[in-house]
DNA sequence: ATTAGCACTCTGGGCAATAGAGTGCTAATT
DNA sequence: AATTAGCACTCTATTGCCCAGAGTGCTAAT
């Protein structure tokens, strides 16, 4: 009985300390605890509680004779357990939900729009991972011929993603061949993934009847080139200066990791590939991460998907001290933003727009 | 005639004060100047000659007791009359060479490549403006039908850029009806310039006798869509971290502004579009800049053009003491690069590869 | 189990002293 | 008239030192 209320006052207490720091930036000392948030003991016993939670791992020291921290473990207790899960104010939803009615994008607009959305409202630095061609799954496929023999291939895939690619022939087509031939791909290609393309075409095209060998040979080099699977997802990022707005990072040695792994993104879609799989918000906190340089920050995302396939990411990166409870609402409410907005493209229906974007999410 | 060698010997101690500031980033001494560069004369000779350097503004004074510093106008002397040319060395030219030899690829990529290559061999920040496509002339437009009333339209401009856009129609076009246009428009569309586009266009399709009045309609509808000039100029932007890696950015307000500026792309497009004019190398020093927040900061640009049309332009950001000879030639090499790839995409001969990259430029 | 009291530790700012770098001026030299 | 030597002067940067403040940890009392 006793016991519990305890185990209680602990993690009130721990919970002071992290919410404090992470408003203040300043180690919390006992006597703050209790000027502040006015719990009924003396700085004595505080300092023990906390001494207990140093000794268990979820406080630290900069130094003997200062406030505590949180470790790395704290937070995550208290992302785990302490925090109350926030929800955007009014205001804020309506803010972004304007932005995305007002006008119907083009989806690489869109996302990144987003990034952008969600650097300036987090003041952190907001991220969006656009999938990779090769997990979606093709609607169109146009062939435009761009020179004697260089033809411009277009992709849509039917999350509304559009790249293109130059190919290079070693022969040349002419314009009604071309044609004959693109048709004939469109045919064949609705519905396939962008993975497995490259076999499933050629298994089809046998299949009909196709006259002319010539073409069969064009169309392996046009399809091999056209899929190749070197194409990654991209990353939109916005609001990196942001970073040395925070007073965590006084360091330069540590701002300029920071900067390096953000200046090349690679690394960060890596990371991000890694979490596609999971669905809803996930938290990457200090250490956590497999990123060395980024073991000053956390992140946090959460995942898109069309249909059953998860397609892509996006969150934002911060100081390990950071507003999680809001932070994670803001990027939940933007990845559901975005589902929404993938799937009312993928199924064209007749579309009244406010309600699919509007209040419906805002008034829950 | 003593006039002339003292002149002389007042540019040589100029030359050397910012040559060895340049390599050293700490302020130069009468002392360090004698032992350095074994110049025949005392401390004192040389004290005076500062002295009077300082009063005439090419030099100053970061405090009392300090050595002499270059000001702006001390750079641009320097630019403008000191400072030697210099010619990249055949190993840097052979790597440049070697990476656009390797394959022939999309002009985004060669744009977004050029980039990243500026900012690896300057150790600064690289970046490349593509041309808004308005100052371009289209070749092909092509429309593919995405949604019920969607489409999208694809340019691709006779120096190889392509672009694409989603178009909102507010009625359904079937794929045949949408095949015709495309024709139709194709026919009309060779040659004119992106700006001219939408007058033109429907100016010479009331010549052709088109019979379906609703075809009218619509292609105004999507030609106004399609070439609405809020399109600009891509910026690509690489080694942003790099600036950090300057001791002259150790203030952390400089390099927030910096990063501020080159986070927020827009303004950087801006500052370039009005160098866009200009032909050949151009060095922004300083104060010269009209962006206050790269007062700091110098920067070497250049454009390249296809026929007669300046497209784009390139260069590199840096701090003041900046290698400004070798950035020239860096620069330089680069948009001469540009400059053939251009060509050559838009004039399409049967093309000996290696010929047209390789060493023709190296050797010159 | 809690608390009061106190000694202890560490930071950070202020202050003074000092060495070093480099200037600017004056007077002597060529 | 230009150059140079010599020297006083100024400013920085480092060091050591002191002291106040913040906060802890321990012990003994409640």
């Amino acid at each position: 009985m006793a016991r519990i209320s305890l185990q209680e006052r602990k993690q009130k207490v721990l919970q002071i300390v992290i919410h404090h720091y992470i408003r203040t930036a300043k180690p919390v000392g006992s006597e703050t605890i209790i000027e502040q948030y006015k719990l009924e003991v003396s700085p004595a016993t505080v300092r023990n509680i906390l001494a207990e939670l140093e000794k268990e791992g979820f406080l630290t020291h900069p130094h003997t004779s200062s406030g505590r921290i949180p470790t790395d473990k704290g937070y995550r207790f208290y992302v785990d357990s302490l925090m109350n899960l926030q929800q955007l104010t009014q205001e804020e939803e309506q803010r972004i939900d304007k932005e995305y009615e007002s006008q119907r994008m083009a989806l690489d607009s869109v996302m990144q729009e987003t990034s952008k959305m969600l650097s300036m409202l987090s003041h952190y630095t907001g991220f969006v991972l656009t999938p990779a061609p090769a997990v979606d799954r093709l609607k169109r496929l146009e062939l435009v011929k761009v020179d004697r023999d260089r033809i411009l291939a277009v992709l849509v895939t039917e999350t509304g993603l559009i790249r293109h690619k130059i190919i290079n022939l070693d022969q040349e087509v002419n314009s009604t061949e071309l044609l004959a031939i693109n048709r004939l791909l469109n045919k064949n290609v609705f519905g396939i993934s962008v993975n497995d393309i490259g076999l499933e075409i050629l298994k089809r095209l046998q299949q009909e009847k196709v006259k002319q060998v010539k073409y069969i040979n064009l169309m392996e080099k046009l399809v091999q080139q056209a899929f190749a699977l070197d194409e990654e997802g991209e990353l939109y990022l916005e609001g990196a200066s942001n970073i040395l707005s925070q007073p965590d990072f006084a360091d330069y040695e540590k701002v300029r990791n920071i900067f390096k792994v953000i200046d090349e993104k690679k690394m960060l879609c890596d990371l991000l590939e890694e979490e596609v799989r999971h669905d809803g918000v996930k938290v990457i906190i200090g250490e956590e991460t497999p990123c060395k340089e980024l073991q000053e920050c956390s992140i946090v995302t959460s995942t898109y998907r069309a249909g059953d396939k998860t397609l892509g990411a996006l969150g934002i990166i911060g100081p390990k001290r950071m507003e999680y409870s809001k932070m994670i609402a803001l990027v939940d409410y933007f990845s559901k933003l975005i589902n929404k907005t993938l799937n009312r493209t993928t199924n064209p229906e007749p579309r009244p727009d406010q309600q699919v974007l509007g209040r419906k999410i805002s008034r829950k």
